[in-house]
DNA sequence: TATCTTTTAGGTGTATACACCTATACAAGT
DNA sequence: ACTTGTATAGGTGTATACACCTAAAAGATA
C-alpha cells in the first residue's frame, strides 16, 4: 500500500537498487557471454556507479561468485577474468558428461505440456538462427536449452552442479561460436531436434542421454578448434 | 622491516586477525561439528569480537557459505542454520552414491606411500575409538578420512562437489554419532579396514567404490534413526 | 483477563572513510 | 643506456555510522 516502485519516472532506465542476487546473476552472465572476456578487470567502484550502489553489495556480489572458480580478485588491482587452462576445460567437460546421464536417473520432474512447446519454440529459432548467425543470439539460445533442461532435473544438487559447470563451460562455447559459426548453429539445431524427440516423449532419462550426446560433441569442436589448434 | 607480527604478548591467544578464507572455513566446520546446531542464530556482531575483526569480514565469510545451502540469512534476525529436510538429506546421500563411483575413474592422483601410512594410523585411531568413544573424535578421524580420499580426486570439479556434498552431510552425521555410538565407530572401522585394502592395491577405482559402499551402510543407518523414527 | 497497539532492543543491509597494496611513470645516479 | 629509487594514481580490504527491519516486551483498551 505504502511503494509502488513502478518506474514512472524513468523513460528506459528502469534500474532501481538491483539486489545483491541480481548482480550476482548479472556478472556471472556478463562472464559467460564473454561480454567481460579473460584477463579482465572489474572494478567495483565502476559496478557499483553502473548499479547505483555503493561498492558493499557489489563486492558481496563478486565474492559470492569465488567458488565458481571463474574470478579471481587481487589487492590493489581487481577482480580478473580466469582463462581456464586447457586441462580444467577438459575437467568440465568430463564432469559434464558425467553428470549428463544422471538427469534422468535422479528424481527428475515430470515433464509437462509447457516444456513441449517451449522445445519446439526454440528449435524454431534456432533454424532462424542457422540462417542469419550472431554468437550473441546463440548465447542466448543456448542459454535457453539449459534453463529448459535444468529445470527437469529434480535432485537439487545435481541442479547445483549443472548449473555450475555450465557456467564454467559457457565462456568457451562463446568463443567457438566466433570461430566456427556454422558448426555451432547445426550443433544447436541438431541437439534441439534430438530433445524434442526426448520431451515428445516424456523421457527424462532420453533428456540426459541425448545431453550427454551432445556434450560429447561439444567437446569434439572444443578439442578441434581451441585444445589443438593455436590460441586465438 | 617495520612490520614483525610475533605473538609475543600473547602467550596462548594466537588469533591474528584471521582472513576471511579462514574464517569460512572456521563458520563451516562448526555447523558440520554441530557446534551450531540447526537453528542456531549467528551474529555477525558476535563473530566479529570473537574473531577480533568488523563485521565486514565476517560478513563476507558467511556470504561465501551461502551457495551450499546451511544457512539463511534474514534481515533484522540474523544467519540461522538450517535444518535439511528429509528430502534434502536422501538428495545429498543420492548425489554422494553417483559421486562416490566416479573417484576412480575422472584422472584420480597416483597413490604414494603417505597415503598408506595415513590411512594404517586412521585405522588405529578408530579402532581406539572403538573402545572409547566420543561423538567429537568421530567426527574428526572422520574428516580426516574425507580429507585422505579428497586428496586422492584429480578432476578439480568431482573434488569441489565432492566437498561440498560432505559439508552437506556432516551435521547428520554428527546426529547419527550420538544416537548410535557403537553402529558409528563399527561402521568408521569397517570402511577405514575395506580403504586400506583399496589403497595398499594402489587402486583409485576401489577407493571409489568403498565409498559408495559405506556410503551407501550411512544412508540405511540414517533412514533407520532419523528419517523413519521420531525426531530427537 | 484478553487482545490489540506501541515501544524498544538488537539484528542485518548499505554507504562511506580510510589504511594499505600494486603498478606505473618519472627522476636521479652509475 | 640502464638501473634504481620514489612519487603517485587508483585499486582492494576493513572499520564504522546509520537506515531499516524484526521480534518481543510493555502498555492501552474493551
Amino acid at each position: 500500500m505504502e511503494k509502488q516502485d513502478f518506474d514512472h519516472n524513468s523513460t528506459e532506465i528502469n534500474e532501481q537498487k538491483p539486489s545483491v542476487e541480481i548482480m550476482q546473476a548479472e556478472i556471472i552472465r556478463r562472464i559467460c557471454f564473454r561480454e567481460y572476456p579473460p584477463g579482465s578487470q572489474l572494478k567495483e567502484a565502476k559496478l557499483a556507479m553502473e548499479f547505483g550502489v555503493s561498492r558493499t553489495p557489489v563486492r558481496d556480489a563478486i565474492s559470492r561468485i569465488n567458488h565458481l572458480g571463474l574470478v579471481e580478485t587481487r589487492n590493489g588491482v581487481g577482480t580478473v577474468v580466469i582463462e581456464l587452462s586447457d586441462e580444467q576445460i577438459r575437467h568440465v567437460y568430463a564432469m559434464r558428461l558425467q553428470l549428463a546421464t544422471l538427469i534422468g536417473v535422479m528424481t527428475p520432474r515430470q515433464i509437462t505440456m509447457v516444456d513441449k512447446t517451449r522445445v519446439a519454440e526454440l528449435l524454431t529459432e534456432a533454424a532462424a538462427l542457422k540462417r542469419d548467425f550472431s554468437p550473441r543470439r546463440y548465447m542466448e539460445l543456448n542459454h535457453q536449452l539449459h534453463n529448459l533442461v535444468t529445470d527437469l532435473i529434480g535432485n537439487s544438487l545435481l541442479r547445483s552442479f549443472w548449473q555450475q559447470t555450465y557456467h564454467q563451460a559457457a565462456s568457451t562455447w562463446y568463443r567457438i561460436a566466433a570461430l566456427a559459426e556454422t558448426d555451432a548453429a547445426s550443433g544447436l539445431v541438431l541437439e534441439l531436434h534430438d530433445l524434442e524427440n526426448a520431451i515428445q516423449q516424456g523421457d527424462p532419462s532420453a533428456v540426459g542421454f541425448v545431453q550427454r550426446i551432445h556434450i560429447g560433441y561439444g567437446f569434439q569442436r572444443v578439442e578441434e578448434y581451441l585444445l589443438t589448434a593455436i590460441p586465438e
